[in-house]
DNA sequence: GATCACGTACCGACCAGTCGGTACGCACCT
DNA sequence: AGGTGCGTACCGACTGGTCGGTACGTGATC
């Protein structure tokens, strides 16, 4: 196998969304290959047919999850602008995709310990370079004087992904508020308190 | 074995302790038993003497996290006062004892979905007197008109919350900031999105 | 001598992963 | 048009090992 991802097939996806599923509700270790398969209508040879192991299941998942996300923060980041309504880009945005995947968000967060040492030392870098833009962002805003820097832009950050993490945890889809709505909230409440004293 | 808990022994304790310690490191399921016992010194009869199955010992570690945190919370809400004050000294307050029981903590939000049925429903219960609890105050205060009622109390809840429940994952007890510190911060963060824009 | 607090040996269930096979399409030759 | 060779996609019975839990023994204490 040559390190490339091809289009995944039918069945792959198939599988990929059994197992979100059933590793969200039940945990990782407390779902057997057996009931994927079963939930995902196909066989154990199908799935060891396109992934090594169980573990694979969750690098997938934390794959495309992540990708999506360094895309999105991308994309904002290019586009520049005021610092705030970039920050306000940014955690709308991040609210609305986990929202969108409440799942695999679960998943990630959850079991996020399971990945072998290489993919955290890989994670913990993306992660880390997500944490200093978002930070280095606040700390803009902070010395431009527009915001307030009585708390340090790291908490900020800390709270602000604390926040969208447990996001999984309390939001249902089918509740009263849409991911937008949330995400301004959300937005609102972070840039209320970077609001200068003054 | 009739409902009320005793005076646990010394034995006990380090089992708890020792399951504590690997189902933060590892999580539950990638835990065995067998690893419980060698960790704390003794012998699965030793366990099983105490214990009538390995779940039993997520739901003590349950129990006494939350009787922590209900009993500290009842204690600020008795002695009464102004609502900005009392609310730092909740989050001040839950900082400090989720600092003080990272593993405990990280055990809990991580494996909260192992709770069987009846559990689960008292457990959500309380969360939910815990929830109402502080969002009163909150919103005692928005109403007041000394806080701001932008952001509604409930998100302010959930994300005080979410922010307290991810700690353990980047809460470091060796880190630079103490965890009266953190809390602190925590609160100045809350209570300045709280402040009216006038 | 009865109860408590464990230790030791063991059991049955389950589970991730394997492996020998099958079905089928496609390219190439004749 | 038919045959042949081969690669891909899958099937499902089986296995080696692990794990939660139990049965029973034993020494200390009352």
């Amino acid at each position: 196998m040559p390190g490339g991802q091809r289009t995944p097939s039918a069945t792959q996806e198939r599988i990929l969304a059994a197992a979100v599923k059933l590793f969200a509700a039940k945990g990782f270790d407390a779902t057997s290959v057996a009931e994927v398969v079963a939930e995902a209508g196909v066989t154990k040879g199908a799935l060891y047919h396109y992934f090594t192991a169980k573990e694979e299941l969750l690098y997938q998942i934390y794959r495309s999850l992540l990708a999506e996300q360094t895309a999105q923060l991308a994309r904002i980041l290019d586009a520049g602008g005021d610092p705030a309504d970039m920050l306000r880009a940014v955690l709308v945005g991040l609210v609305r995709t986990t929202a969108e995947r409440v799942d695999e968000t679960a998943v990630f967060v959850r079991e996020m310990s399971r990945l072998g040492a290489d993919q955290m030392a890989q994670y913990r870098a993306e992660r880390r370079r997500y944490h200093e833009a978002v930070r280095a962002l606040v700390e803009r805003a902070q010395d431009s004087g527009r915001f307030s820097a009585r708390v340090p832009a790291d908490t900020v950050v800390l709270i602000a992904m604390g926040v969208v993490n447990q996001l999984p945890t309390w939001y249902r889809p089918d509740g009263p508020k849409t991911p937008e709505r949330l995400g301004n909230e959300i937005a609102d409440f972070v840039l209320a308190a970077l609001r200068p004293t003054s």
